[in-house]
RNA sequence: GCACCCGUAGCUCAGCAGGAUAGAGCAUCAGAUUCCUAAUCUGAGGGCCAUGGGUUCGAAUCCCGUCGGGUGCACCA
C-alpha cells in the first residue's frame, strides 16, 4: 500500500468516527475528498481538502469541521504536526521515521515499488499500431506504437490484465493494391523490363523480394493470367510477408502484440453478418440513403441506398454505411464487428489511433455502445501527427514517390531508447516535432540523457563505493538530513504518478516526473561542490557514506522502474 | 458549413480527474569546477493562463458564447 493509499485510509477512518459520533451525517459522498502533497512543500507533506468539501454537506462551516478532523489526525504516531490553513486545507507534517521507513520499503519493493492493484484484474485490450500492411512502418506509425505499447506496460503494471493487440486491414481495396503491385515485381522478378512503377501501385523496394519468392514459388504461369486466378493468392502472400516485416520493425522498438486479428478472417467467418442482424433487429442499421458529403461535394457524388447504421442515435453527425453498394463490407462494417468481437473478450477497450482518424471516432464510439448496450468502456486515444525535423528543416515524405522515413532507419539512427522516451516527452494530443540533431544532443535540454545520466551517476556512485570499501551492512537512515529526506518525499510519489498516469491513461507523466526527479537528484548531487561535506562519499564517515549511497540507490530504483515502464533501459554509464 | 483537437513566460511545453502565491527547460543576465562524470548546479528577470459570461467556498482546469490556429469531413483505409 502506497503512503498515499495509506493516509487515504486513515482519513477514511477519522470520517467514519466523526460519523459515528454525529459530528457528521451519514452516509456523505467522500468522492471529491484527496488526499495529496501539497503543491508548496512549505505547507507540509501532505494535505487534505476533507473539510472543505464535506463542510457544506454537513451543515457547516469548513473551519470549525476541520478542527474536529486535525484532533484526530494529529493522534496518529506517523503526524509531526497538523495546521489548518487558507479556506480550510488540512495540512500535515510527518515524522522523519515516515520518510525512513518508506526509503526502506523502497528497497525492500525494489522494482515493484510503484506497482499496484487498482486495475483489479480487469482485462484491458489496446489496440495500436494496426499499419496497413502494404509496406514497412514508417515514422508515422510510431508515436502511437510507442504510446501504446507503453500505455499497455502501465496498465499492466496496475494490476489490469492486458490484451496488446493489431488489427490486420488485409480486406480492403488497399492489400489488392498490394497483390498487384507484387504481380508486378514478380513478372519483373522472371525477367521482364516493368520500366518505372505506374501511378496507382506501390513502388517500394520492399516488393521486390516478394516478387522473387512468387517467381520461386510460381514459375511463370500467372504472368498473362487474368487477376482473377493469382489476385488472391498474390495477396494473402504479399500481406504475410509485410506482416513479417511490421513485426521486425515494431521488435526493432521492443514491441510485441498478444493478438494479430485479421479483418479478412473477420469477415470470412461472418462477424459482420452477425453483427448486422444484431442490429437490424434491434432497429439501429436500416436502408437509406447516404446523405451527401458535408462541406464541397465530389463531382462523382450521387445518393446511393446502403444499409446504414443508425450513429445519429449516439450523437454522431450522420447515419454510416456498412456496406458498399458492390455489397462488399465498409471498413467501418468490419471495424465494429471487430470491436464487438473484442469486447466479449475483455471488459475495457482502447485504441491508440492517428488524428488523422478523429472524424471516424465517434461512429465507432456508437457502434461499440449499441453492440455492447453501453456495457464496455471504450476509448479511443488520437495521437498527433509528428513533424520531423533535420537540421531545423522538416523532413519531406510522400509515400506515393516511396521516400518516406521508415521506423527503422530513425530507430537505426537515434536508438530505441531516444525514440521512445521521446515520443512519451509530450501529451498524445499534442502535436511535436522530432529533431534528429535534438534528440542524439546530450545535454539537459534533451531529457532522455539527462534522466539517463542522473542513473549513471548513481551507478558510478556504487562502483566507487565498492572500490573505497567503506560501506556499512546496515545504513543508518538517521544520517539523512533535510535535503536526503527532500529527495526521499519525491520519490516517495512515484506510485502516486504511476497510479494517474494509468487512470488517464497517459503515460507521458512518467517521463515527466522522470525528469522532475532526475533535475531533484542532479542538485542534491552538485551541492557537493560548494560543501564537501555533502558529498555521498566519504571517505572518513562511514555511516554517513552508506545512509547516502542508501538513498542514492533507491533514486536509481526508482528511475530504472520508471524507464521500464516506457520500455527504455537505465544506463549505468554514459558513453 | 459541421465535427474534433489546441490557445499557459520571448520560444518549446508541464500543470497531477477543481485547491493555497501558475511551474520546468531553452533563450537573456549574474554566479559555481584544485571537488564522487560541469553531459551538472545556484540565483535573477520574464504571465490579463486567447477573450466574455456561467457553475463553485475556490476555475488554467468543468459548462456556454466569441476570436485565433490545426486536423478531418465519400461507399477510402
Amino acid at each position: 500500500m502506497s503512503l498515499y493509499t495509506r493516509f487515504t485510509t486513515h482519513l477514511d477512518a477519522v470520517l467514519d468516527a466523526l460519523e459515528a459520533d454525529g459530528t457528521l451525517p451519514a452516509g456523505l459522498n467522500r468522492k471529491a475528498v484527496t488526499v495529496e502533497p501539497p503543491r508548496d512543500a512549505s505547507h507540509g507533506d501532505l494535505a487534505t481538502n476533507a473539510a472543505m468539501v464535506l463542510a457544506k454537506p454537513a451543515g457547516t462551516n469548513p473551519r470549525a469541521l476541520a478542527e474536529k478532523i486535525v484532533a484526530q489526525l494529529a493522534a496518529l504516531d506517523e503526524v509531526q504536526s497538523t495546521a489548518i490553513a487558507g479556506p480550510g486545507f488540512i495540512n500535515m507534517t510527518l515524522t522523519e521515521a515516515v520518510w525512513r521507513t518508506e526509503l526502506s520499503a523502497l528497497h525492500a519493493e525494489g522494482d515493484a515499488y510503484g506497482r499496484s492493484d487498482i486495475g483489479q484484474g480487469v482485462t484491458v485490450n489496446v489496440e495500436y499500431v494496426s499499419a496497413n500492411p502494404t509496406g514497412p512502418m514508417h515514422m508515422g506509425h510510431c508515436r502511437g506504437a510507442v504510446v501504446g505499447d507503453a500505455l499497455a506496460t502501465l496498465l499492466e503494471y496496475v494490476g489490469h490484465k492486458v490484451i496488446r493487440e493489431y488489427y490486420i486491414n488485409d480486406a480492403g481495396g488497399q492489400v489488392d493494391v498490394l497483390a498487384r503491385s507484387a504481380h508486378l515485381r514478380y513478372r519483373e522478378a522472371l525477367g521482364e523490363d516493368v520500366g518505372a512503377i505506374p501511378e496507382g501501385l506501390y513502388p517500394g523496394d520492399y516488393l521486390v523480394p516478394v516478387g522473387q519468392a512468387l517467381a520461386t514459388e510460381h514459375g511463370d504461369r500467372f504472368v498473362g493470367a487474368p487477376e482473377a486466378e493469382w489476385l488472391v493468392a498474390f495477396r494473402t502472400f504479399a500481406v504475410a510477408r509485410m506482416m513479417d516485416m511490421i513485426r521486425d520493425d515494431l521488435a526493432l522498438l521492443g514491441i510485441h502484440h498478444d493478438v494479430f486479428a485479421s479483418e479478412a478472417a473477420l469477415q470470412a467467418a461472418g462477424k459482420p453478418d452477425e453483427a448486422e442482424a444484431w442490429l437490424r433487429a434491434h432497429d439501429l442499421v436500416y436502408d437509406g440513403v447516404l446523405e451527401a458529403p458535408k462541406g464541397e461535394l465530389p463531382d462523382d457524388w450521387e445518393p446511393v441506398k446502403l444499409p446504414l447504421f443508425r450513429s445519429t442515435q449516439f450523437g454522431d453527425d450522420q447515419d454510416r454505411p456498412i456496406k458498399k453498394s458492390s455489397g462488399a463490407w465498409t471498413y467501418f462494417g468490419a471495424d465494429m464487428a471487430y470491436h464487438f468481437q473484442k469486447a466479449q473478450v475483455a471488459d475495457q477497450l482502447i485504441d491508440i489511433w492517428g488524428a488523422d482518424h478523429a472524424g471516424t471516432v465517434k461512429r465507432i464510439q456508437a457502434a461499440v455502445a449499441a453492440l455492447t448496450e453501453g456495457k464496455a468502456r471504450f476509448d479511443v486515444k488520437l495521437i498527433q501527427m509528428v513533424r520531423l525535423l533535420r537540421d531545423g528543416e522538416p523532413v519531406k515524405m510522400s509515400k506515393r514517390a516511396g521516400n518516406f522515413v521508415t521506423l527503422a532507419d530513425v530507430v537505426g539512427e537515434v536508438g530505441k531508447d531516444v525514440v521512445r522516451f521521446t515520443m512519451l516527452t509530450r501529451k498524445a494530443d499534442a502535436q511535436m516535432d522530432f529533431d534528429f540533431a535534438k534528440v542524439v544532443e546530450a545535454s539537459k535540454d534533451n531529457p532522455v540523457f539527462y534522466v539517463q545520466y542522473a542513473h549513471a551517476r548513481i551507478s558510478s556512485l556504487d562502483r566507487r563505493a565498492a572500490e573505497a570499501g567503506i560501506e556499512l551492512p546496515v545504513p543508518d537512515l538517521s544520517r539523512l538530513g533535510t535535503e536526503e529526506l527532500a529527495l526521499v518525499k519525491l520519490a516517495a510519489q512515484f506510485p502516486r504518478v504511476v497510479e494517474g498516469a494509468a487512470l488517464t491513461r497517459e503515460p507521458h507523466r512518467i517521463a515527466f516526473y522522470l525528469n522532475d526527479l532526475a533535475s531533484a537528484f542532479h542538485g542534491w548531487w552538485n551541492v557537493g561542490n560548494d560543501r564537501p561535506e555533502a558529498r555521498v562519499i566519504l571517505a572518513d564517515d562511514p555511516a554517513t557514506t552508506s545512509a547516502r549511497l542508501f538513498l542514492s540507490r533507491g533514486i536509481g530504483q526508482i528511475i530504472r522502474n520508471g524507464l521500464a515502464l516506457m520500455g527504455v533501459a537505465a544506463l549505468t554509464e554514459m558513453q
